[in-house]
RNA sequence: CGGGCUAUAGCGCAGCCUGGCUAGCGCGCUUGACUGGGGGUCAAGAGGUCGUGGGUUCGAAUCCCGCUAGCCCGACCA
């Protein structure tokens, strides 16, 4: 492609609303332009990237046996009702009324297409020898997203690869999972992205049934917990953490505990500084309301309360913070000044809360702490549970190393799913003996916009994208430094031609432009390879070329140039 | 959905507080000349419903009220 044909509207400056790396260098390299909030337009060079991961993912997916199909977008409300996912989703699911003839046809937008494939398997596979399958499409999702941002990385409309497997028994799902699973791996790897596959919600499965696959980037919305020792990962909501080393409590600080004023500190950070203590020395009681039920949740200081966890520990169905009535009703005291001793509802401990020594608590008093409570003795503990977000510096679950927190960008995510879409949408099939079962079911995503916008987030330097080999919308990028002069341009031109024929996405720049704005340009938009050819080379009869990632200059004889790149590109994609 | 900020040329911004004549600056764009190895120089130009609706005023980009859009923080994110 000739740059002067195509479009690529570079810009100097920095676009006011773009913060993140990836959505500035995504605007100003030409890749996109935003239409509304969460809405982009893929210019020519950030399409070409889409297409290239795309085709990645298509090549993968087939090579593990899924099968490539086409669901429509528009679907229709009562699919979403019948799973329950109309409520399940709420607002982000898209729906709307459209008039058709004298009937009103109620829409939504697929946020994903379970219930339309599942309705298509129910209805033409009916027995075991049908099975498996994996089916998969690429395609554009709709979410109405709360608060689209950071450019491309959260939209409400995004191209997915989404998968989705069908077996007669739990070993058949475990190997589609984990031929989906390496085909992952392969993808991210292919796609030049540093990645890292976490374990997530287990679902109904249990077990081993869900990993994400995470691309580390300071910028990303998700936490992702790893040990470096032995390489536990587990997003935020999912990781565990180790017992700390067991503390018995001392019986010579079995003295009652004292009251203390601390007057309108109703919260850990205001009491540690009037106190003049740590947060890790308080033990926080947060009065929540488990199945309507008020339970006191105790955690150290310092530490935040995984509600997913606690609802597990505590064996109930809802889980929500507890209104001031009820806080007032088990604490007798206004929010803020909750704790153990005393309290008029049960308990469930945190492992770290139970190991706190001496600790300050509140004294279910208005306006009063008590300090020198000792768990077990000043109130009963019982078993104690993982009831928080893990943090740096946590033991691992593993190996008891120190655990480490990093964030991270989600592109992919397997998930053994089990008989839900089954069960509600009546996809069954038959076995041996003629009994019915619910088809087993697998689902398995890939961002592809958001793995193009994870590449350029974390693929870049001070002058611009440095795209990976595979990803790049272009791998050659030749710049003719003087479009008027006759022989830059023959060579530039026959150059440009033979790639071309050798089947290598070639870009030449030959925009009448000085040598410093073409450079600044082609640094911007991070193609991978560069030919750079100039009078001044062309007398010494060489090109020059260059990895973007690198500095050095390779001068290679004209003659020989055609070559040199494809070996270059050959030997990269190993 | 709560809290905050912003809206003036394609992009980045000034002007607004303290209302006043023709609304400015840099980049980009057009034309020409010189130039030609890291966003070059000179000259001449084009480009604006000052987001939108109302109000105050002799007079509004500027003050007041409503609306809309965008961005940030938080909540949310099968």
């Amino acid at each position: 492609m000739r740059w002067s044909q195509t479009f690529i509207p570079t810009m100097k400056e920095v676009p006011a609303e773009a913060e993140v790396p990836s959505h500035q260098l995504m605007l100003r390299s030409g890749l996109i332009r935003q239409l509304m909030a969460g809405s982009y337009t893929w210019l020519p060079l950030g399409y070409r990237s889409v297409r290239k991961v795309s085709e990645i993912v298509r090549e993968e997916m087939d090579r593990a046996g899924a099968i490539e199909m086409f669901m429509p977008a528009l679907q229709p409300i009562e699919l979403f009702e019948r799973t329950g996912r109309r409520d399940a989703f709420g607002n982000v699911l898209f729906n709307f009324e459209a008039r058709r003839g004298d009937r009103q046809l109620h829409f939504a937008l697929g946020p994903t297409h379970e219930e339309v494939i599942t309705d298509l398997i129910s209805r033409h596979i009916s027995t075991y020898r049908q099975l498996p399958i994996t089916l998969y499409q690429i395609q554009t999702k709709f979410r109405n997203e709360e608060r689209p941002r950071f450019g491309v990385l959260r939209t409400s409309e995004f191209l997915m690869k989404d998968a989705y497997s069908f077996s007669s028994t739990v070993e058949q799902l475990n190997e589609a999972y984990d031929a989906m699973y390496n085909a992952y791996c392969r993808i991210f790897e292919r796609c030049g992205l540093k990645y890292l596959p976490v374990e997530a919600e287990s679902g109904p499965i249990g077990g081993d049934a869900s990993h994400e696959f995470m691309v580390p980037a300071g910028n990303g919305e998700d936490f992702v917990v790893n040990c470096p020792a032995c390489g536990y990962a587990a997003n935020q909501e999912r990781a565990e953490i180790g017992c700390p080393p067991n503390s018995t409590p001392t019986t010579e600080a079995s003295a009652e505990p004292q009251i203390v004023d601390t007057p309108d500190a109703g919260s850990i950070d205001a009491v540690s500084t009037m106190l003049g203590r740590s947060p890790q020395e308080f033990i926080k009681t947060l009065i929540y309301l488990a199945d309507e039920k008020p339970l006191a949740v105790l955690l150290r200081g310092d530490h935040t309360a995984n509600e997913g966890k606690i609802r597990r520990a505590a064996h109930v169905a809802s889980l929500e913070l507890a209104d001031a009535d009820t806080i007032l009703q088990v604490t007798g005291a206004p929010v803020g000044f909750a704790g153990p001793v005393g309290i008029k509802c049960p308990i469930i401990v945190d492992h770290h809360a139970a190991a706190v020594t001496s600790a300050v608590t509140g004294a279910n008093a208005a306006d009063q702490h008590l300090v020198g409570v000792v768990p077990g003795v000043h109130f009963d503990v019982g078993q104690t549970f993982d009831l928080r977000n893990a943090e740096a510096g946590d033991p691992c679950p593993r190996c008891q190393s120190d655990l480490q927190i990093v964030h991270g960008i989600e592109v992919g995510h397997v998930f053994k799913l089990g008989t839900k879409y089954s069960v509600s949408l009546d996809a069954t099939f038959v076995d041996r003996e003629e009994k019915s079962h619910p088809i087993i079911m697998g689902c398995y995503g890939i961002g592809v916009t958001r793995v193009v916008a994870s590449i350029v987030e974390t693929c870049h330097d001070e002058n611009g994208i440095v795209w990976p080999l595979n990803a790049a919308p272009y791998t050659v990028h030749i710049i003719p430094l003087n479009v008027s002069d006759e022989e830059v341009m023959q060579t530039a031109n026959q150059i440009y031609e033979q790639l071309n024929e050798a089947g290598i996405d070639v870009l030449l720049d030959d925009r009448d432009q000085r040598p410093g704005f073409k450079f600044k340009d082609a640094d911007l938009i991070g193609l991978p390879l560069r030919i750079t050819i100039g009078g001044r080379g062309l007398q010494e009869g060489i090109t020059e070329v260059r990895w973007r990632a690198e500095t050095d200059v390779h001068k290679v004889p004209v003659a020989e140039t055609v070559q040199f790149v494809r070996q270059q590109i050959s030997a990269a994609q190993g």
